[in-house]
RNA sequence: GCGUCGAUGGUAGAGUGGUCAAAUACGACACGCUGUAAACGUGUUGCCUUCGGGCUUCGGGGGUUCGAAUCCCUCUCGACGCA
């Protein structure tokens, strides 16, 4: 993996660059569409790709219930095994610590308002009595053993473990497992939960590293995965095809190139550890870098500022998980390179779509006879070819093709405001853009 | 014509003397969702309210009772059975 910044925003730390991966490039900053399961939900691969989507990122811990990492690596990597033929990633499954974990049940999401993180009676002073509260992530030293959400089994997850599904789920980067905290935890948690995530991170790399060396050729490939090896083919993506005489099991087995490794960036919304984490972590010989945490609006851009000042600055940086609009302008203006965020895939499927103006709700009583499109100087498949009325009453008639069209647009719209944002900075306009931008938006 | 059963809020459908402005589901309306436990979730859904409560509701009318959606009479309508 190599990446080149291209252009840097004066009097900021933003910057335009490329990023190559064994699937192609991406031209950062960029959105990252989500695929958790391996699909971005209720789109097909060409719908997400004619959206403008470069890259896709599957989850660790959601493959590895189901259907198993060892399916996908055997299906040729997540990539071959969605049908999605450009640049893949798959995060480590440390947010599943946080969602399955500390927020289980509990009014606590990614992003949480300032009063809630600081109103005393929602704190988690219940942290060392409340053993028994209902999660289904508990955080040893070691690892995390998750209680799955599908069956019930319990599944223990180490940085080792991580790593591991994630060479075998194939994708072109791959992230460290990390600790991700609720910002509710004391100033006194979130400094142990850094020590471990740091842990964490050099033993995920630690991990990696053994794999990539095992997989470093084709010969070591033999070694490490089969015996009794008798062709290995030439590689085709981050895939080779190993052919075995003697074990049929093994047989057209795959082999992988080593992924990239990104380590994550933690730290909660203390500036100390947030800028103590970003040294360690920086430090580390990863690829990239993820900036991770449950944050309050308020406190994020403050929070990615620390941090980006202190990344090596020739390495990519991705914000794990945030991409409302203003969130976008706020983190390529503060140096970030990738984002990738459920917002505009669930927000379509649950009625909810993006305009120039602002969000809208598609089910509300005013559009049922809007005969416009959401739009109208969108270009994205859904405004070119259908009304906010037509929209509405799939969504009323609860039809399947109301989340396809709606996460279409959505992901268009995001997708392409990146897009225009990366021109922006180009073009030396980014402020300009940012501001007419957000002029329109943010007003009602 | 006789008999039996039935008629409940936008719909379906509980309730069968007080704890009933009436379960539940659907619908309607509004809102929420940021490394996907999520094609999901929350709230409101008779009228008025100074949010304490007040008022009118369970096909129509009349009764019994301290009290009726619930019991009785009658009318209207519907289903089924017998003529």
């Amino acid at each position: 993996m190599e990446f080149k910044i291209q252009k840097k925003l004066k009097n900021s730390l933003g910057r335009v660059g490329v990023l190559k991966t064994p699937h192609g490039e991406i031209r950062t900053p960029a959105f990252v569409a989500v695929g958790t399961k391996a699909t971005i939900k209720s789109l097909n691969p060409e719908q997400v790709k004619e959206a403008g989507t470069q890259v896709v990122l599957g989850n660790t811990y959601h493959l590895y219930l189901q259907p198993g990492d060892e399916i996908v690596r055997n299906a040729g990597g997540i990539g071959k095994f969605m049908n999605w033929k450009g640049p893949t990633m798959t995060d480590s499954g440390g947010f599943q610590v946080f969602s399955l974990g500390a927020a289980y049940g509990k009014e606590i999401s990614k992003l949480i308002h300032l009063a809630k993180i600081t109103d005393p009676s929602l704190l988690i002073p219940e942290r060392f009595d409340d053993s028994d509260a209902p999660r289904l992530a508990k955080i040893g030293q070691d690892g995390v053993s998750f209680k799955s959400h599908l069956d019930g089994t319990i599944h223990y997850i180490t940085p080792e473990k991580s790593i591991q599904i994630q060479h075998n789920l194939g994708a072109d980067i791959i992230f460290a497992f990390d600790e991700c905290t609720s910002p509710t935890e004391d100033l006194k948690y979130q400094g142990e939960a850094l020590e471990r995530t740091h842990r964490w991170a050099e033993r995920s790399l630690e991990e990696h590293n053994k794999l990539k060396e095992a997989q470093g050729s084709f010969k070591k490939a033999k070694e490490y995965f089969l015996e009794g090896v008798s062709q290995v083919d030439e590689p085709r993506g981050s895939a080779v095809r190993v052919r075995t005489d003697s074990d049929p099991i093994k047989n057209d087995s795959l082999a992988f190139f080593a992924p990239a490794l990104f380590g994550i960036v933690q730290g909660g919304r203390d500036e100390n550890l947030r800028k103590q984490s970003a040294k360690f972590i920086g430090s580390l010989d990863f690829d990239g870098f993820g900036i991770g945490g449950s944050f309050a609006k308020e406190d994020m851009s403050t929070a990615v500022k620390w941090v980006n000042e202190i990344l090596p600055e020739e390495k990519p940086r991705h914000l794990l998980g945030i991409g409302e609009p203003e969130d976008l302008f706020m983190g390529i203006e503060n140096g970030v390179d990738l984002f990738d965020c459920v917002a505009p895939t669930r927000l379509g499927r649950n009625g909810t779509l993006y305009t120039k103006q602002g969000k809208i709700i598609i089910m509300n009583k005013k559009f049922r006879d809007d005969y416009s499109p959401v739009e109208k100087d969108c270009i994205c498949y859904s405004c070119k070819n259908y009304t906010k009325a037509y929209i509405a009453h799939l969504f009323h008639g609860k039809e399947m093709l109301a989340g396809t069209l709606a996460s279409i647009h959505n992901l268009y719209f995001i997708v392409n405001l990146v897009k225009n944002i990366r021109q922006s900075i180009l073009d030396d306009n980014f402020f300009e853009f940012k501001d007419n931008f957000l002029k329109s938006y943010a007003k009602d």
